[in-house]
Parts: C-alpha cells; sequence; structure tokens
DNA sequence: TATGAATGAGCGTTCATTCAT
DNA sequence: GATGAATGAACGCTCATTCAT
C-alpha cells in the first residue's frame, strides 16, 4: 500500500475546525490541505470537491449526533434534566468550535441559500436536535408544548452561541445551558 | 461639474441588500458595483475597501436604529406589548430582508472573528437592542429579569430567523414575534 | 481614459496566430496573454471566456471573408481563372498562418463535437467558402456540378494544408493552388 | 503471480478510441485509465508518458495497414474499383472512428508541430497510404498521373472527414467513397 | 466623479507523473 | 502488475484594488 499521510476521517476533523472558524466561503482549498499537512492538488484524491467536503463533513456529524448524542436525550432512566445536561454537552462536543460558533449555525446563514445539496443535511440534523430536545421535555410538558419548546431551545441555543462569539464571552452559552438544565428539573 | 450617478447613501442601502442575500465573503466588489449601476472602479470614490463599505453599512444601520427604531421600545404612552409589536416591526425593517436573514447574525457568524472594526460595531448594535427589549419587560419585570429576558429575546430571534431561512419559512419568525408580543401582553 | 495597452483587434489577430500554432486546447490563456502583453487576469477585460474569445476571432474571420474575400469570387468581370487565383490567395491570407495550416481546419477537428457556438460559425464561414468556390465553378459547369466541385476543392484544399503542415513542405498546398486554377482555365 | 487485468494491445485499442473522440491535448490520462478500467497509477506499468502511449498507437496502426489494408490495393485478380472498395474499406476500419474522425488527420493537426516522434510515423503511414492509392490507379493512369491522384485522393479523404464531423453527416464521406470508386470504374 | 484597463495574488480544480507498498 | 497517495505545476478564471485619463 502507499504511503498514507492522513485519513478521511482526520480531514473531515481538520477541515472542520477550519470551516468552523473561517466560515465556507473564507476558507480555501489551500487552507484546508496546509491544515492537514498536504497540497492543495492532493487535497483532491479524498474529496472531489469543496462542496463534497463539506457534505461529508454534515453527513459525519449527521452520523455522530445519531450514534452518540441523540441516544442520551432517550435515556431511559435518567430525569429530564440529567438528560438535558448530558445531551447539551454531548452536542456542543460534536457541533461547537472553539471561538468558531456552531457548525450547523455558521453553514445554514452563509450557504443554505446556495447549496441545496447542504440544505438537506442541515435540515435533516435540526430536526433530529429538536425532536431530541422534545423528548426531553415531554417528561414535564405536553406533546405540543415540547415540541414549541424544543424549536425555542435550539433557536435560543444558535442566538447564545452567536452572542457568544461576538463578546468573545463563552460564559453566555454557559448561561444559557444552565437555564435549560433548570427548566427542567423537578426538585421535589 | 461631473455627474453624480448615485449617492453613498443609494450605494450603502444596495450593498446592504447584497450582502444580506450573498454574505460578506460570497459578495465581489463586482456584484456591489453591478448592483448600484457603477463599475468596480468607481465604487472606490466612495468606499476605500470592501471592509470601508460594510463598516459604513453598520454605522448606518446604528444610526437608523437610535433615530427610528430604539425610541419604539421606549415609548412613554404605549403599552408594553404594543411597544414590542412596534419596536419588532422596526427592528426587522432596517435589520432583516427577505430570504437572506439579519444582516448581525449573518455579519457575526462569518466575520466577528477576522474584522476588529466589524465586532466593535455589532457589539454596539446588539447592546443597543437588547436595552430596548430590556426596556420594555422593564413594564413587568424586575430590572435584573429584564435584562436577562431581554438578551433571551435577541438569541431566539437570531435563531428564529435561521430557522426561517433553514426552512424557507417566514412564518416562524413571524410565531416569534407573535410570541413575543403575548409574552408583554397584560390582559387585564 | 485609461492606458490602452492593446486593442480587442490587435488581440483577436495575436490569439489567432497562437491558436493555428498550438491548437485550441493547447493554448493556455497565459500563452495568450503573453504573446499580447498582458497578465493572464487581464486578459478577461477582453473577453470574459477562452471559448468567447474564440468565437469572436471566428466571427472576426466570418467577418473579413465577407467584406474582402467572396466578392473576389464574384467579381463580374474577371474570369474564373483569375477569380480562382484571387479568391484563393485571399483565403490564404486570412485563414492560413504558417505553419500552423488552417485555423478553421483545426478547430474543426479539434472541438466541433465540444463547443456548439463553434460549430455554428464554423459551418457559415465554410459554407460561405464552398458557396464561392461555385459561383467561380459555375462559369463553367451546371449548377449541380459546381456545387460538387466546389465541396470537393474545399475538401482538397484542407487535406493539402494539412500535408503541407505534416511534410513541412509549403509547395503541397501551392501546388494544390496552381491545381485549381489550371482546372478553370479555358485557353481559347 | 500477479492478476494481469489488461493487456497492452487492449488499451492501445481503446485509447486510440478515446484519443479519436476527445482529440490528444484534451484526453486526460485518467479519462485514458478509466476507458480502460485501470488506475491512473496502473496505466504508467504499460506506458511511460502519453507520449509514448500515442507513439505505440501509431505504431499498431502502421502495423496494421501494413498487414491487413495495403495488400488490399496490391490484389493482382481483383480490377482496381474493386481494390478501391476493399482498401477504402479496411482503412476506414482502422483509421475512422464514428463521430471522432481520423486519427491520423486529429493527430496530425493537432500536434504534428510539437511532436516530432509523431511525425516520423504519421509520415510513414501518409505515405504508405498514398503509395496504396497509387498502385490502384497505376491500372488506369501513367505512374506519374497515379501519384498525383493518390495525394489528391487522400488529402480529399481527409477533407471528407472534416466535413462529415463538422455537419455531423456521415454520408460525405460515403459520397467520397462512392466518388473514388466511380473514378476508376471500367465499364467496358 | 466616472471610467475601465491593468495588476498580482489567489481561487477551485485538473494535469501528467512518481513511487512506496 | 496493480494500487492509490502524493506531488508540483498549470489550468481557466475571479478577486480586491489602483490609477491614468
Amino acid at each position: 500500500m502507499p504511503i498514507q499521510k492522513v485519513t478521511k476521517n482526520e480531514i473531515i476533523a481538520k477541515a472542520l475546525n477550519v470551516f468552523s472558524n473561517k466560515g465556507y466561503h473564507n476558507t480555501s482549498m489551500s487552507d484546508l490541505a496546509a491544515e492537514v499537512g498536504l497540497l492543495k492538488g492532493s487535497f483532491y484524491h479524498y474529496f472531489i470537491s469543496k462542496e463534497e467536503l463539506m457534505v461529508q463533513i454534515l453527513e459525519s456529524i449527521d452520523y455522530e449526533l445519531k450514534s452518540n448524542v441523540y441516544p442520551l436525550a432517550f435515556h431511559k432512566q435518567y430525569p429530564a434534566s440529567k438528560r438535558m445536561k448530558l445531551f447539551l454537552k454531548g452536542l456542543s462536543k460534536v457541533v461547537i468550535h472553539k471561538n468558531g460558533g456552531c457548525i450547523l449555525g455558521n453553514t445554514i446563514l452563509e450557504t443554505a441559500n446556495l447549496y441545496p445539496s447542504f440544505r438537506h443535511l442541515l435540515t435533516t440534523i435540526m430536526d433530529g436536535i429538536v425532536q431530541s430536545f422534545a423528548n426531553i421535555y415531554l417528561e414535564l410538558y405536553s406533546q405540543e408544548q415540547s415540541q414549541i419548546l424544543a424549536q425555542q431551545t435550539l433557536m435560543e441555543l444558535e442566538g447564545a452561541i452567536m452572542f457568544s462569539k461576538l463578546y468573545s464571552n463563552p460564559s453566555i452559552f454557559q448561561d444559557f445551558q444552565k437555564r435549560m438544565i433548570q427548566r427542567v428539573e423537578t426538585d421535589s
């Protein structure tokens, strides 16, 4: 076998970081290649285009969430507050990158109108997150209320990350998390 | 005397629209010039750079909000719900563009880490909006609670616009507005 | 007015030469720019793409032939042999370039199946040349025979240029010309 | 022992087809590898370069013509017209590919000035074809006249193929064939 | 003020080729 | 013999910007 400097997954992980920090259009293939330690041209052995790379990043996020994060919201034995805490932690790990904000929010605002291939994946992921939140709320609220609360939660989450980024102040997002956990605490 | 084809304000208004729809990095000076009806070279008589143009756009937004929108939230005779309604309407007019979302949110996510000149203006504007919301909430809540609610409101607003854009569904943002108005309704 | 290093027509003339010598695909925009004394990027002020440049080259050939060459074949007072001689000379001047062969033949073989925009122009030009030959033959042959002979003549012309190029021997094409002139000589 | 996925001859046959359709410069090694079912890297076990591949294609054409096609023109018992018919048929089979035209004409126009290694082979082949035509004409014409007619025939053949390609009309080439056969028919 | 030619760097992508495995 | 990762140069083209006119 030939020398393998990197794996596809390593590229996806590193590219995700660069995109998070610089945005889709402001990230060049050179930036990505440099981050990975390849030449620009070599990048195309792994991904046929910049667009396809982003698609695969989003797919890997979708997979990661389905495998490891959504289940946290559906855990049978934990109370809502614990599930909320674990879910937010897991979600943050996959989707939020220091200083760069949330890859989902970033990508939605920058590209949703331009790349249908992105939009479809992004809606799938956002739907999945909302349903997970909704399941947590179901412990305390009606079906309908849970749905609404879940959507609001994700909206506020994206807003909170935006604020954190603008003010370079991570505690804004941490406060948001605490608020969400408290909301589902039943201190009987 | 030479012909003046456009005014600086006209350029700012049109450029704001283009940036809202295409994003900062994905908008070229050619795009802007074409929209305004100037040639690329002529553009530089009005704005020395793309960055400076965006700065002036943000400044004009700041000015517009201070002049015409924040006062709506401080109106002495109107009840909170009416002020909320008027304020949201005024804010949307200045800051939200059809399909393109909110220029503030877009610009924060795309550029806050890259252009300090943008960041300062954006914080000023976001602070102003939060304080306006807070003033509305003050009719019903404590100082501290109003502050928190105001920040949450703006977060959720940005999230709601993001959702509207992703799902191409303006009613998500309209529902958000209704929710905010109801929150401060005191139907005694 | 800004400094003008070159005119569009100069570019067309020089690009025609380069394309004739190197072929369409083997000619890079850098090659063309260098020939003209511009940077690659500057080229795009004159032609929006390589394809469009070739289109305009073909259009200028069509125009040149219509203006100055076809009329030679329709000259009322000259005998067929003189018209043939003048027409071949005029045609060669526009369409054949030393060592590079015939831009029409080259472009047909290399691109006719790839660029519909080229094909349409090429057929127009080839039709015009055939009709001119046919008009010369009409002095001695029937309508129908003239048509056939005209087409054969252009075929042989392209073949003769191909041979000249392959053997680096211009006299092959010159012999062809003599043969064509003799064919319409009426030595009464 | 390692698997041999293809033979050199198979590659040559398939590459000939691709080059015929797309031209030399517009055909990439990836195109060729894909057509053959090999990966790009594997290709270089068979041919050290794109140029060398084309050389071997031309050599194989030369060989094929010498083995199976030229003899048709020298057949002792057949009359000129039958030899012409068989020879044209045999020649077409080796050298002409549907839609793509004649590999010889294509390659001459595109590369004769660029690759001396091609030029030598191409002249050898063209000479061989001319001599075969000449031999057919010898039945009816003088040595000298046969030579001239033979060269003219090949020129017109290449021109006829060019026209067929430009107008996407194979009957132009078929008409040419009929004309050549009739020319040597002696209907006594 | 407006023009548009020119720049030089950079874009995303493809090229022919190499070579350790 | 076959692989496919890697190269480095080049591709066609666009970028933000400059400036003589």
